[in-house]
DNA sequence: TAGGATGTGTTGAGTAATCCACACATCTAG
DNA sequence: CTAGATGTGTGGATTACTCAACACATCCTA
């Protein structure tokens, strides 16, 4: 991990906050480039320093995300669901910003199946159909079956407010998973 | 009023704002420039862009303030001391995190007499020893007083988290001081 | 008392960000 | 339709910041 200055650190950062304030705000496509300058406080040059456009910008935002849960995934593969779930959770709410901004807007449909497609993709190393309870059943529907239910529901948590901790909500979704994996 | 580069404006206000969050927490003489750096989330060389050392940071930032308090002052030179308190006031809850910090540790006593010296000042135009209810008072004995009960009233305020609003304790400072000058 | 750790203030080279300007596109109102 | 206003993406010159290194001071402790 090669060290990489401050100042890109600062810049990225405040321009990807930006972003997030203004699509609480009003939809993506209203937002224009100058709006982001101006809320990150940066010029309008430098957001070209770093992305080809918006769409760029938020591709690379939520591909970070996504690549920061898998990460996670990864690192708790040897954990219960339950966990598992926790160290989600504790991401979700350490970045509600993002998520909640991603689950809350309707323009952000793009982020719900990419994240589906995530928590899909991660489960199926986890499933067997070959042996005990989920026997004769379809993968494909046992997948999106629970992916669905994984990401409804933390899509409620986010529409609400987060109104359980982090930990209660990962140990509750944990057990409903333990129980049918 | 020539403009300034954003980047400094940037580094400045992350600067001072460190310094403020410090001071916060431990004595002013055991702040270190690497901590200011660190908390700033600045190179340790860019404070010396801007200062001599930590000395003459604290003496531009609590300078900054005073001369802008002498400029509301003069800007509302027409206004009863009800309207121009209430100026003083939303601008300390403004930068309550300046003045608390000022005003609650023991290190800063010299904010403290610079804050009061401009209060006379100020109060000095104001003041009339010639006639009316004053007559014959002394118009030092007068400004001192006064000057210090504005000071410890603010100090109190301060120091009880803002317990009122800052309309109210202008208008009750205001009344109190219409009456007297 | 010697030496390691930590802080200070300064230097120089390199780089990211700034600012301003440009050409061009889109949109809206008169 | 035209003119003005607003947004986009790019360019070049300049500047502020970064990073690493230095010599020196102070402090603590073994």
């Amino acid at each position: 991990m090669t060290k990489v200055d401050r100042r890109v650190l600062k810049s990225r950062e405040a321009i990807k906050t930006a972003v997030l304030e203004l699509m609480a705000e009003k939809n993506f496509d209203d937002i224009t480039i100058r709006d982001i300058s101006d809320r990150a406080n940066v010029n309008r040059g430098t957001i070209y320093l770093h992305y080809m456009d918006k769409y760029d910008l938020l591709d690379k935002l939520i591909e970070e995300h996504i690549s920061n849960l898998r990460d996670l995934c990864h690192s708790a593969s040897d954990m219960t669901f339950q966990e598992g779930n926790y160290v989600w959770f504790e991401y979700f709410a350490d970045n509600h910003l993002f998520f909640s901004t991603m689950l809350n807007t309707k323009s952000a449909a793009y982020f719900r199946s990419r994240f589906l497609d995530l928590v899909v993709q991660e489960y199926k190393v986890e499933v067997d159909i070959t042996e005990g309870k989920n026997q004769g059943l379809s993968e494909e529907v046992l997948l999106q079956f629970f992916g669905a239910a994984v990401v409804g529901t933390v899509e409620w948590w986010f529409r609400n407010g987060m109104p359980i901790a982090p930990r209660v909500i990962a140990e509750q979704t944990g057990i409903l998973l333990d129980r049918n994996f």
